[in-house]
DNA sequence: TAAATATATTGACATTTATACATATGTGAA
DNA sequence: TTCACATATGTATAAATGTCAATATATTTA
């Protein structure tokens, strides 16, 4: 079979189950905004995350920790800071394709 | 500034917002699977999207009703049949991210 | 150990969303 | 117009989610 077949084979449920999780947790504002700044800041702390959005340290470290347990973050301690970072490969083309929607 | 400058600016909270509620559409696996299976097999009717994901009428012509009204998919009707079909022209790229992963 | 700072967790409440079922609308054929 | 079929809409209940305040945990410094 073909690269490109293949490329178009009909996704399994169990696929779709674990891509539309992935969706759902970009599918709020807020949590798509950390994503982003991550992507344009690169690793991060809660409390930086949280002024640069305006939203609550209790909040952001919440949606940090819930983003994280999907596999889209990781996250490491130094002292007293959790620096916040994205894992997940495809993130910045799905970033990118936001933008890409954001000029046209 | 240059290309590449533009494409990593940071988004607005606008369309954070619209983005966000674009992946929340996609959050849920039934809708995501009627994407996926209208990027396949082109227009198809309510019915055959029905068999084909083996839910009840009444759930999917709801579901696609509000992927339509939000922008992703459009519909004609044929007689007695509504075909719905693909619009939003970042859908196939998101399923491929979605292909691509499901092949790691 | 005590205090200060950064982060994580918990609980309560309101809101949204999913799901299933019944039923209404619209279309073409008899 | 009446019937049969395809689609759309409405309703009710259960479940999930957002939001925010209070509080707990962890780390560093005095």
């Amino acid at each position: 079979m073909s690269k490109a077949q293949e490329q178009k084979a009909r996704l399994s449920l169990e696929m779709l189950e674990f891509a539309s999780g992935m969706f759902k947790m970009l599918g709020h504002p807020l949590r798509l905004q950390l994503v982003e700044l991550l992507d344009l800041h690169g690793p991060t702390t809660v409390n930086g995350l949280a002024e640069l959005t305006g939203q609550a340290q209790p909040t952001v470290s919440l949606y940090l920790n819930r983003l994280k347990g999907l596999g889209l973050l990781g996250s490491r301690r130094e002292g007293k800071e959790t620096y916040y970072f994205l894992v997940h490969p495809k993130l910045p083309i799905l970033l990118d394709c936001v933008r890409d929607c954001s000029l046209e």
